[in-house]
DNA sequence: GTCTATAAGGGGATAGAC
DNA sequence: GTCTATCCCCTTATAGAC
């Protein structure tokens, strides 16, 4: 990844979605990315307004329809640049060590991304909430596929007796719920706890309690 | 409620609101609300339309706007005159019978609530995903006493020893996620469980070992 | 009270100069 | 590649006849 190019300044890489970008490009890209996270995350998609990213990525909002030919396809790239890391903490779910232990961290993991990450997390809750218009077919086969297999690996561990038994994937959709819950619904909890309060330490000492007392065998 | 007016047909009542309405404008507002409910909780505020109001309820545009001054007081409205009934489960928590009981009544309640009634359930969550622009002081007044004072009464269950010690607030914050997260993350659901899977009887299961097994003392 | 017609403005997208 | 200017549709809201 060095930068053994000749000083030709048009000179392109091939990116792995078979896009070529010089490196100019690659900055303004990533800077349409984090502008349009924060205001999809905050508005949804048809609160969002192109002049609100333009203005938050610095740049003009022709110069913005340069880079991504409509409102809708910066939406959908967004989406798919980001959904691979959403899903990165269940996928770590794995059969190593101590079953109780790793859906603990699996939990820990999954409250750590709504306090660093939220906008994130509203982004994917503002499209699911409207019926997930730009995601059925992931949600249908890819995430479907991995709540499956993910499945199968808890229902393993109860049949083992190493933690007790539950319905592995209502299991999976509480830990979402849960932890994206302080995310999502943040204007309501900071209603309720106080805007100072950062709720995240006593969150995740609750859901460990809650978790180890539903599961411990 | 019979018809005991005389024939003039400009006979008014005084509403609690100090609103004076005919029969026929409260049949059109009740025609308004359930068009508006549909439509702004499918779409959030910015993608509902006055046109797709409009069109649910049965009448024109310019008609819509008779009965309410613009779509912002449509959906003010809307929000204010559910919401009350929105909290209703959470004011029946009182101190009868067995504590835990009724914390899994609570659930099951709230859970029939999300299964009855997600229309609503997705008003209230595009709206506090969102920043809660139009709820900011309700979320801070109203929803904030009624949930210390549930607090506190849970804190005394605990006290007394018939529930295991847990922080009584995020208890009601895990209680509003779990059961909301079948109304609002509807399309995930299914799109995980299948279309045709009813996951309700299996969610209050699920909910019910989850709550007895982290509370039962 | 309800309609048709339309004003007024926002917002996505394009033209064309530089 | 980036800008200014502009097009044009969509949407909210109003005017005014009936």
């Amino acid at each position: 990844m060095s930068c053994n190019e000749t000083s030709n300044n048009v000179s392109m890489r091939q990116e792995a979605n078979g896009k070529a970008q010089t490196r100019i490009q690659k900055e303004k890209t990533a800077q349409i990315y984090a502008a349009a996270l924060s205001v999809f995350s905050a508005q949804g998609f048809r609160g969002a307004t192109l002049d609100q990213i333009a203005l938050e990525a610095g740049m003009s909002k022709p110069n913005l329809l340069y880079y991504f030919e409509s409102k809708e396809a910066i939406h959908t790239a967004l989406l798919e640049k980001l959904v691979e890391t959403w899903l990165d903490p269940l996928r770590a779910l794995q059969d190593n060590g101590e079953p109780l232990d790793n859906i603990l961290d699996y939990v820990k993991r999954k409250l750590a991304m709504s306090r660093d990450y939220p906008r994130e997390s509203r982004l994917f809750a503002n499209e699911i909430l409207q019926g997930a218009p730009r995601m059925h077919h992931f949600l249908g086969s890819e995430l479907k596929q991995l709540v499956d297999e993910k499945a199968l690996l808890i229902q393993r561990w109860i049949a083992a007796g190493k933690i007790r038994d539950v319905d592995p994937v209502h299991l999976i959709f509480s830990i979402w719920s849960l932890t994206q819950h302080y995310a999502d619904f943040d204007a309501q909890v900071h209603a309720v706890l106080g805007a100072d309060k950062d709720p995240y330490a006593d969150a995740e000492a609750y859901l460990v309690t809650l978790f180890s007392r539903m599961l411990q065998v």
